[in-house]
DNA sequence: GTCCTCATGTAACGGGTTACATGATTCT
DNA sequence: AGAATCATGTAACCCGTTACATGAGGAC
């Protein structure tokens, strides 16, 4: 019975996809997950350290000219099995924090105005979001069309263009609510 | 300037509404914002007494029979300054991670069947919030109409109807997607 | 000349959860 | 009889971020 970090089995599971350096892991995120995962690298190093001592990852060391030696990472079977199987148990509901909801909650003692920044912000957020996910999907199209996992990425990524497009139809909706001046009580 | 734990502006913006104990804190947040904020008494109360500390909030001790005696904080004038300052700045955007997409994304190495449980789960959630979401509004509307927070507090609800609408859809279509088998690569 | 990329790591801190401990009262 | 509610708190732990340190090579 595992279910540990999460941290762990998203690298795990990158290293899944080819032998990769901490480095690279995060750069991968970065490119690939980005939209729903993040990893710092003061997280991913310790953390590969200790994978390492659990056998469920195999370190290959290439040594470099002018830089840094290059660990390569690789799974174990220990490390596969590990993997797999924490990837049929069920998911735990991540964590629901919205500092911008929390602070519209008690919108009513911001200074008038300050409400619509803060809405137009996270508009312009999910846009630059939305757009995002559009270029990586395009990407994808273009240059991954026969990947075996193509199908998978799609899946993820289209629930991040939903729900960029809710949020985005939810600041604009509001915005305009609270933007129109003889609205102070309930619509008439 | 200040920027602190969130935490602390979540209970000093709950003591803005009215005096209150650790435990109203945590049975008023699971009635109101837990669609979007949660706390465990194991932040809570420690943190009352960090705010008293700093003297953003003020204990006063209400003798009980056969209860332990229950501390009711209300705002100090400081505390208030500090929650209003926090109102009024950028609003920091929080963490992305969501265990059910990094799953998903790994989907091709799920046994036959499971990523469908996985969504089908997640469905069935985002129905039941949904469900709690319309609760919560038509309380509102019947027992709050009058009440001058009001118009806020719809406007986070509508945020919460409005993702959890647009991750069912996610969830429906996928659902589709997946079950329907001659389709294990793209659509034609 | 300066910035970006490659490349790895550590230390300090922050911020939070879970589980445990306690115990009377009231509801079913 | 047993569960839920009221009510507070602590300790252990976990998980993660930020900032710092180092340094070569290539791009502009």
């Amino acid at each position: 019975m595992p279910s540990r970090s999460s941290s762990r089995y998203a690298v795990l599971g990158i290293l899944s996809l080819e032998p990769m350096s901490g480095y690279d892991i995060k750069k991968f995120i970065e490119t690939s997950v980005a939209h729903f995962w993040r990893e710092s690298y003061g997280n991913i190093y310790p953390l590969l350290n200790r994978l390492t001592d659990e056998k469920l990852v195999r370190r290959r060391t290439e040594r470099q000219k002018g830089k840094p030696d290059r660990h390569v990472y690789s799974l174990t079977d220990r490390g596969r099995a590990a993997f797999l199987e924490w990837l049929g148990e069920p998911v735990k509901e991540d964590a629901v924090r919205s500092e911008l909801l929390l602070k519209l909650f008690f919108g009513r003692h911001l200074e008038p105005g300050r409400l619509e920044v803060h809405l137009e912000e996270y508009r312009v957020v999910q846009t630059r979001i939305l757009g995002a996910l559009r270029g990586t999907r395009e990407m994808l199209e273009a240059h991954h069309a026969e990947h075996p996992d193509l199908r998978y990425w799609m899946l993820t990524l289209r629930r991040g263009e939903l729900v960029a497009r809710a949020r985005l139809q939810w600041a604009r909706e509001s915005l305009q609510d609270f933007r129109r001046p003889g609205n102070k009580e309930k619509e008439s």
